[in-house]
DNA sequence: CATTAAGCGAGACGGTACGTCTAGTCTTATG
DNA sequence: CATAAGACTAGACGTACCGTCTCGCTTAATG
């Protein structure tokens, strides 16, 4: 038996996978060498040992291929945890987020990406549609199915209290570029907790 | 009599301080109008009616031109409060911040050298340094004076407030791309209210 | 009853003659239409609904298939004339031959050949081989039945008397681009005859 | 002291001679090693060490650099002679012409823009008007003065001639591919002369 | 009658050159 | 001596064709 994608240059396969693979993998290795600027559809065509046509028949922009090379790095570092325990899940979360973030290649490419965005609003758009607003989904379930189980009250405000503790990881990644240690996201959960703690006892 | 700086084609006065204003004026223009990929040098030479050379005599890259064009706006626009009643001036502050950002020209501008400075390291220091930083600690003061007031315990955390306060607005600008009301920034501040509360009564 | 060569898409017939035509014709109707740099390898194809491939199976380059497209169009335009009298059959040539090249689709294929030619020694050897020397060839028959009839003396110098009477055509279709009316190619004529006349009369 | 044109790159001096003449030898040397195709605008630039876009400021395609490469070659190379006896005048110019034509470097290039002519009307236009047109008229003048001296008749067609003699030598050139040796040239004239005799007899 | 094999339309591929755009440098003449 | 002007080298942009390479379909001849 065969593999289901045959290696091929150009044929009634339609899209070779292996030039896809090479452009998006010269496209990470470029952007983490030289940064955004040293992205250039020149560059990764070389790079990738590819027709710089091959890129242009499938991606419309080079933002397009680093979202095509985020793929699915985000949904894979950011699973949401679910012991039943949500101070100690959004510990793990927040902490996770914060690597993910500051010390990962996708999240470089992410940062990037956020970046280009300010200047890019269809950018911006797919940006969110395709990744943000779905992780943010998954992270808004870990709060829902806390309220699920009692550990928060039936009317607790899920959005928030991600922009609380979610925005504020970002803003430090972002904004002021302060490292974001296990100190800080867990100061953020125990904040979170303490409010809670207070909500409840009224 | 006439004005201080006459206007002059090359001179023994010094810089020209129209040439100056002018260069800043189109950059500002040209964000507003074509986003920052249209903002280039040549770009803002011919508006300005000014040479290249004058540019690169003075500003060394054109998010330099940005941030010069920046200039004070920030400090203006985001005076912080202190009518020593901390809630209301954090709902003022903030309300003021959210507008500042996403409703005004110098936001725009400055929301687009943050994103560029994603991914420009010496941008992102000379932003932090000459605008972000500063409005930071002008944020503190805020707080700190507060504390003096007692209406905040001694031993706050000044940082993780700021960072979960402010964060959450700049999260909402940069990443989510939310419309900031006033309900969000009134909802933050009552949420931070309600955790002093919590933390006083014990 | 049925064509000898009936259309397919590919088989054991053999090449596919309705392909050949249409490849032909689209050159031809390119050639027209936009010139020689309007004349592309995927223009064609596009045009004639044929496959790249099938051109490169059947053609080297885009040159050969304008050869193939000139066909025998020159053998049937500039057939020469034999009515026994060396001066009319001339000067119906040489008008015949003004019109070709001046007035005519294939002719217009000629000069492209002939301009490229220029550029392509290979061309120039194949257009020589196939199609101009043929011709020179015709010509000169009109020339040396002259010559057996005794309207030209034996040892006429055909060669020379072709290169001035066809060369000056050729010269001011290619060179001058002048027009080539009947009083010039009749005037060609005329010389040459006088020429013939004093020669005799010595 | 110095040379009325210094170097310099790029400046308000203007244009550099330095650029122009790189390039343009850069042009020659290129259509004389890979022929017509093998001069691109690429090409130049790297041969000549030049940036594509000071050529394209320069010239709006690669025959105008050539047609500016033949420069005056052709003026001076064929200046016609004037001995005060027309056959060996045109024996001397037609055997300059064939080696020019067939021989030399500027004569290559001459080829090739008339090769080109043939699919681009405006350069036909252009290399008419410049070079082909004023040599036609060099060429005109020693007829004409033949007619002065009364070698020639007073009703001589001097265009006809000129199409004959010098068309003779061009389509050998052009179309033929035969050399064209002093006998040929030579020939030409004779045959020339005998009919001008023949005329002037009767 | 099923298999085989050739020509076909389709179209992706690695390349080269195109002509345009902007960057950043340099050299003058002007005031 | 700073300016406006503008030519310069450099290099990425996105497009057009090149010539090559499968691929799956169609079809007649073959076994």
């Amino acid at each position: 038996m065969s593999s289901e994608v045959r290696r091929h240059h150009g044929n009634r396969h339609g899209r070779s996978e292996a030039a896809r693979a090479a452009v998006l993998e010269a496209a990470d290795d470029l952007l983490a060498e030289k940064g955004f600027a040293g992205v250039t559809i020149e560059g990764i065509a070389a790079r990738a040992g590819v027709a710089k046509q091959t890129i242009y028949r499938w991606w419309p922009s080079k933002v397009e291929i680093l979202l095509d090379a985020l793929g699915s790095d985000m949904v894979t570092a950011l699973e949401p945890v679910d012991s039943g325990d949500l101070s100690g899940d959004l510990r793990r979360y927040l902490r996770r987020l914060a690597r993910f973030l500051t010390g990962s290649d996708p999240g470089a490419v992410l940062r990037a990406l956020v970046g280009q965005a300010q200047h890019d609003p269809d950018l911006a758009a797919r940006l969110r549609v395709e990744h943000l607003q779905p992780q943010r989904e998954r992270e808004a379930v870990m709060l829902r199915e806390a309220i699920a189980r009692g550990e928060l009250p039936a009317g607790f405000d899920v959005d928030l209290a991600l922009d609380r503790l979610v925005g504020a990881v970002y803003y430090r990644v972002l904004v002021t570029g302060e490292p974001v240690p296990v100190a800080f996201t867990d100061g953020l959960v125990a904040a979170f907790v303490a409010e809670q703690g207070q909500s409840a006892s009224r």
